[in-house]
DNA sequence: CCACGAAGGGTTTTT
DNA sequence: CCCTTCGTGG
């Protein structure tokens, strides 16, 4: 049994005074760093082993599956040995929702297996409800639909906060329409439908508020609209309820996130103690003196003063390193150097950055995992078997249906499949009905007819195989007999693809579950919610550097952090234009600097492959705001090199031609030397094509140089690259704006630069 | 209905 | 660069 006289000895007051708040409402103020995650296990262990509070009365709940899978581990090392631990709920808002789901839904219309469509499942339902559209034009539309559902906003509400047009609101009615009638959910429905559920049925409400008296949200900050509607009714009479968060924290907000959420807490729940945890544990002082120089930039925020007690430590480093493949070795060289794996983290902003360290750390027998990024479940023969299984758990789901039921080709094309689908009416929404009908029907060619005949007896089989706990077996039979086997046999001897052996790392995870339909559905769920657990081992066991994103990060810590590609357009990322965007994408760096406990390194590089292109980079805007005296810097700063000959050419009232031959000729001398230094072999290749083609009336403009336009004012090149023989540059001008001009003819003047 | 080849376009971030 | 989508010819 756990001691809690020692664990509550070893907090600090504050948040001692959280733990033992049991009564009002409790919003919990925790920067980073400041043990929130610990107050709230340790508080839930107080609660069943002080309060007496039975451990199924309590719910927990996080955003991201990582952070919940953390939070039961660690309560479990609390409350080691005390078997309550699983009765907990802890679970992510998502995926409490389905639990609720599952139980209740029927109540609103749901069976019990309902199938959770991800985006790509979304996408291909709303492209199902408007044929006419293409998948690409569908695809931003779906995005502003599952906000619009993030944020509890429906068909029938005041749309206009989405500046969305009256085509939306129709695709969105026939979207939410089409869902409901075929019987499954999206990820947003997890919630909505959850709200619907509470909101319609109050002994479902009744149930809720009778099982839950304690309930604790982390990472508040990130919680939207949706959810907050959802929380609220969740907290019956005398339920206790706690939120803990930062509002420097707050990165969701692409999702809908709402600040305001944590913000105004206080006037929904009467009687709110509020207590602010400011002592950092995790980071020395050198690495809070960086995050604090970057996130005190940010006009919405809330004033606190987070302080840490670790005051030696080395200063953080700034190193400035040629493309992705030097980021990676750099990193590599400080690694193999002590060899402290498990310690480190390798921070970035997009998934695909993760490329060139996985790439590198091979190669040098590195050891590392990768966190969160989907790799098996994203595979196509992956995604075909899992179709099949979802079909075979629920004949309503349509999505799946029209996935699988001509692949591998049985001749069922488009024709044959409106035919099938055509008998919908007449059917509860099962597709194996639909099939059953069109068949005896006859409206279908002999072809199509013995494909789809072939198909139907196909699931005939396998619902009896299931039924008699085969599940393993069941899944083998589907694989081979709808021909998926066969068909990846032939693709993987043409090119290794491995693909056979994705299907059977698919069968193998199969078989540590329930040999049942319970054991296939509880498979299924755990896949839909957290698709990237799928054929991995679990990465607690696993050695290694963590490759993760920074978002993927949160309340997680490392003694060593790599933060790389700082660099703008990738981190903050394009697309991220307006001021509020810019807070979001500084609160991020906020994130990613206080997960260092004692070594912090920012990488930045000159030039970066973006689609197999090389693309000049320029230092992100958030190094600016790092104090110089904060970090050690290595490396040269790109666009940092001597223009003092240019200084004559920076009034305006300067003509072209000599623009042209001033940059022209001090291309050769002290400019160009400098830029092949700081640029390198591949800039070097690329600047003495432009010469080659553009001969003597070339005018070059390197990544870093200031610029002035009549129409836009002043800014600074950003990128530098060809199209056929011609020069594009790309200019960011004050105030944000940006623009792409043909060097050539550019009315652009050169400024002296910084 | 299907196989193949050309063309175009796409990268945030998570559930 | 790679992957999806579209058009053509069988």
């Amino acid at each position: 049994m756990a001691d809690i006289v020692s664990m509550l000895e070893a907090l600090n007051e504050q948040q001692r005074e959280a733990v033992l708040e049991n009564e009002r409402p409790l919003l919990v103020l925790a920067g980073a760093g400041s043990g929130k995650t610990r107050v709230i296990t340790t508080k839930i262990a107080y609660a069943v082993e002080k309060l007496g509070i039975p451990a199924y009365k309590i719910l927990a709940v996080t955003f991201t599956n990582k952070a919940a899978s953390e939070m039961k581990e660690r309560v479990g090392v609390m409350l080691d040995g005390n078997s309550q631990v699983e009765d907990c709920t802890i679970r992510t808002f998502h995926s409490f929702g389905a639990w609720l789901l599952r139980r209740f839904g029927s109540e609103i219309g749901l069976a019990s297996n309902f199938t959770i469509y991800d985006d790509d499942d979304s996408l291909s339902l709303l492209a199902s409800c408007f044929p006419n559209y293409k998948k690409r034009e569908l695809d931003p539309v779906m995005r502003k639909i599952s906000y619009a559902k993030d944020r509890a906003l429906r068909p029938s509400d005041n749309l206009s906060s989405l500046k969305v047009d009256g085509t939306f609101k129709r695709m969105y009615e026939a979207y939410e329409k089409k869902l409901r009638n075929i019987g499954n959910v999206d990820f947003a429905d997890l919630i909505g439908r959850s709200i619907e559920l509470l909101q319609e049925k109050p002994e479902v409400l009744d149930w809720v508020h009778r099982r839950f008296s304690m309930i604790l949200v982390d990472e508040y900050q990130d919680s939207n609209a949706a959810q907050f509607n959802l929380l609220k009714l969740l907290a019956g009479q005398g339920c206790f309820i706690c939120v803990v968060g930062d509002d420097d924290q707050s990165i969701y907000r692409f999702r809908g996130a709402e600040v305001q959420n944590i913000l105004s807490f206080p006037e929904l729940y009467a009687g709110t103690r509020i207590i602010k945890l400011e002592q950092n544990y995790r980071s020395t002082k050198h690495i809070l003196d960086v995050a604090n120089s970057v996130i005190q930039h940010n006009k919405g925020r809330h004033a606190k003063k987070l302080w840490t007690a670790k005051t030696k430590g080395s200063k953080p480093n700034l190193i400035y390193i040629q493309d992705e493949q030097d980021e990676a070795l750099r990193v590599s060289n400080i690694l193999l150097s002590d060899k402290k794996f498990n310690e480190s983290a390798v921070l970035y902003r997009t998934n695909a950055q993760s490329v060139a360290f996985e790439t590198v750390f091979k190669r040098l027998s590195i050891p590392y995992k990768v966190v969160g990024a989907l790799q098996f479940y994203d595979r196509e023969e992956v995604k075909d078997s899992l179709a099949l299984l979802f079909l075979l758990t629920n004949e309503k789901d349509e999505v799946n249906f029209k996935r699988m039921i001509n692949k591998p080709a049985r001749g069922i094309g488009p024709g044959a499949l409106d035919s099938i689908l055509s008998f919908a009416s007449q059917t509860d929404g099962s597709i194996f009905a639909m099939l059953r009908l069109a068949i005896a029907q006859n409206v279908l060619s002999a072809k199509a007819k013995s494909g789809a005949s072939q198909f139907l007896r196909m699931f005939e089989h396998a619902q009896a195989m299931l039924g008699e706990g085969e599940l393993v077996d069941c899944a083998n039979f589907l694989i081979r007999e709808s021909g998926l086997l066969d068909y990846y046999q032939e693709v993987d001897s043409q090119n290794s693809t491995g693909k056979v052996g994705n299907l059977e790392a698919l069968v193998n995870a199969l078989s540590s579950y329930d040999s049942s339909l319970e054991g296939l559905l509880l498979f299924l769920e755990q896949l839909s919610l957290d698709p990237t657990t799928l054929g991995r081992e679990d990465p607690r066991d696993k050695e290694g550097v963590t490759l993760i994103t920074m978002h993927n990060t949160k309340g997680l810590e490392f003694d060593r952090v790599f933060v790389a590609g700082l660099e703008e357009e990738l981190f903050p990322g394009r697309a991220n234009e307006s001021d509020d965007d810019i807070e979001e994408e500084r609160r991020i760096f906020y994130v990613a600097v206080t997960r260092a406990r004692n070594e912090l390194y920012l990488l930045c590089a000159r030039a970066r492959k973006i689609w197999g292109r090389t693309s000049f980079q320029h230092p992100s805007r958030f190094l600016d705001e790092v104090d110089s005296s904060l970090v050690n810097v290595q490396g040269i700063r790109p666009g940092s090199f001597d223009t003092s000959s240019y200084q004559g050419l920076s009034s305006l009232g300067e003509k072209r031609r000599e623009h042209q031959q001033s940059s022209t000729s001090s291309w050769g001398s002290s400019g160009g030397s400098l830029i092949q230094k700081g640029f390198g072999s591949n800039a070097k290749t690329f600047a003495m094509k432009t010469v080659h083609s553009e001969g003597e009336t070339g005018v070059l403009f390197p990544v870093g140089q200031r610029v002035y336009s009549e129409s836009y004012g002043e800014g600074e090149v950003v990128n530098v690259r060809m199209n056929g023989d011609r020069e594009v540059i790309e200019v960011r001008f004050s105030g944000g704006r940006k623009a792409t001009f043909i060097s050539k003819f550019a009315q652009l003047e050169k400024i002296g630069s910084e």
